[in-house]
RNA sequence: GGGUCGUUAACUCAGCCGGUAGAGUAUCUGCCUUUUAAGCAGAGAGUCGCGCGUUCGAAUCGCGCACGACCCA
């Protein structure tokens, strides 16, 4: 028998009293007939001082948040999924032996109430309550009423309970679900069809990451959670769906920090006969839209600085962004030696073997990234850095592709994709053989993938959209922690 | 992986130049039928994250470990 707390051992005390008195503890045949928010409103229409029992009866459930006891009577705070609403309790109006069966309940009990509205002497509308139904006894209390609970160990390991009594918490994820319900919207409407690519995949591609490995028992095979969707949703551009996008996880074997997850929310979307010039248009009407209809506003303020999302947004080249933003004369730029000089002297360390695209991106990365506040696009990635993009039709050097920048953040990655299945053949090879050491990255080639380029890709476009970043910079949340419900951490003791 | 900070009652936190552990909330008891961080009076509640060391004596000093936060890579 493990040693309780006092604490607990009075609340499982008070729970066989119940109990003892032929309170079910547990009960499971109640049914509100209203929400708490849908009694709010009737504030506006009970005259103060009105008669307590007169006027309709409302039954809610809820959890006991708070209570203020008298001898013979109580309020208490009770809160349901939509609200919170006062509950007077008194001796009188339930009969002295539900007033017993109130004496045993606790904060943090859920509790069902009977009862009509009125307006209290300090002017909160409450419910009188003529009959008491315990629901749900709790067995562990909740945290202080006017601290809350602010151990962020606790908040994430418990996210239970932060939910329960942090309500800017519940806030939060409210929102990053209405928001991902109206990115659904905004794609739904526009002809987008949303479709289920698989989470384990042979061969993890798509993009350039550490997997998680597993194996497939019945099959003997080793699979590996996707780092990217992107090689599938081609696929089905191949097979003839021109407007396709998917919302799920990507799961990738790294580092964790206040902006990557292990696993982490995905928008990626695909337009066949479109170009990334229409995607920066798309994404800069939905990201405004989606904040409008959120925020209220299309300026926001993020950690206390000020982000303007509405349209339309700076583009700029990496380069133009490396002369404008991170001051470097254009003529260093152009020139391979003057660049990795520079990048050298700025305490970057690249190998010999990468080339000039490689070095402007880590001397973007290091000088202009962080300052790039108000959403901005950046173009022209260098094509050694975007091994699925296509080429620049007047500069080969460069891909068809933009990266959107806000609040110093990466929030989307785009471009036109490349579906000569040659050109993509040599470029994924070449990628093989520059990561080939690192064998957590498994350089394996797609060659399914490169046979249904083989077959035909439309032209096309495609997006990759970082939701938990954009929910972050939404509900102004400094850690991608606070906008994942159950974030990883390492097990408890025990 | 490195650095800094943190871990004390259920929660929020004091205590830290070493000397038997404290407050508020919560809980319990009594009084209280319009309070809202209700009030008044009283009480109980702790492996001071874990381990080793220094010391007559460690929550406090040192080392190691665990977990977490932030910054850096």
């Amino acid at each position: 028998m493990e040693e309780l707390n006092q604490l607990l051992k009075q609340r499982r005390q008070k729970a066989q009293e119940l109990s003892d008195m032929g309170v079910e503890l547990y009960a499971n045949d109640f049914k509100p007939t209203h929400s708490i928010s849908e009694l709010l409103p009737h504030k506006e229409t009970i005259p103060e001082g009105a008669d307590h029992t007169a006027g309709p009866r409302f039954t809610i459930a809820g959890r006991i948040m708070a209570m203020r006891k008298f001898g013979k009577a109580a309020f208490l705070q009770l809160q349901d999924a939509s609200g919170k609403i006062q509950i007077y309790i008194k001796r009188d109006a339930v009969g002295p032996d539900v007033y017993t069966h109130f004496k045993k309940l606790d904060i943090g009990d859920i509790a069902g109430f009977t009862g009509t509205l009125f307006i209290t002497k300090t002017g909160e509308l409450s419910l009188m309550a003529s009959v008491l139904k315990p629901i749900t006894k709790s067995l562990l209390p909740l945290p202080e009423k006017f601290h809350g609970l602010t151990d962020v160990e606790t908040r994430y390991r418990q996210r239970y309970v932060d939910l329960i009594v942090n309500p800017e918490v519940k806030e939060t994820f409210k929102k990053r679900i209405e928001i991902i319900s109206l990115i659904r919207d905004f794609l739904n409407n526009r002809g987008f069809m949303e479709v289920e690519t698989p989470m384990m995949h042979p061969i993890a591609g798509g993009a350039t990451a550490k997997p998680f490995q597993t194996h497939h028992n019945a099959l003997d095979m080793e699979l590996y959670l996707r780092i990217a969707p992107e090689l599938y949703l081609k696929r089905l551009l191949v097979g003839g769906f021109e407007k396709v996008f998917e919302i799920n996880r990507n799961f990738r074997n790294e580092g964790l920090s206040t902006r990557h997850n292990p696993e982490f929310t995905m928008l990626e979307f695909y337009q066949a006969y479109a170009t990334y010039h229409e995607l920066m248009d798309l994404t800069e009407e939905m990201v405004s839209w989606i904040a409008t209809e959120i925020t209220g506003s299309m300026q926001v303020t993020y950690q206390g600085e000020n982000v303007d999302l509405a349209p339309p947004w700076k583009r700029l080249t990496m380069v133009e962004s490396l002369v404008q933003i991170g001051g470097i004369p254009l003529e260093t730029l152009q020139d391979k030696e003057k660049t990795f000089a520079l990048a050298k002297e700025k305490g970057i360390d690249l190998d010999e073997n990468v080339g000039l695209g490689k070095a402007q991106t880590e001397l973007f990365e290091l000088l202009v990234e962080d300052k790039l506040i108000d959403p901005t696009f950046i173009t022209a990635y260098p094509t050694e850095v975007s091994p699925l993009a296509r080429r620049n039709n007047d500069d080969p050097t460069v891909t068809d592709r933009f990266e959107l920048f806000i609040t110093g953040r990466e929030i989307a990655n785009a471009f036109n994709e490349l579906n000569d299945p040659i050109d993509q053949k040599q470029r994924m090879e070449q990628q093989i053989e520059e990561r080939g050491d690192d064998e957590e990255i498994f350089p394996i080639l797609d060659k399914d993938f490169i046979r249904a380029l083989e077959y035909g890709m439309p032209p096309a476009a495609g997006e990759g959209i970082g939701i938990d970043r954009l929910v972050m910079l939404l509900t102004d949340s400094p850690s991608i922690r606070d906008v994942i419900l159950f974030p990883h951490l390492r097990p408890e003791k025990n």
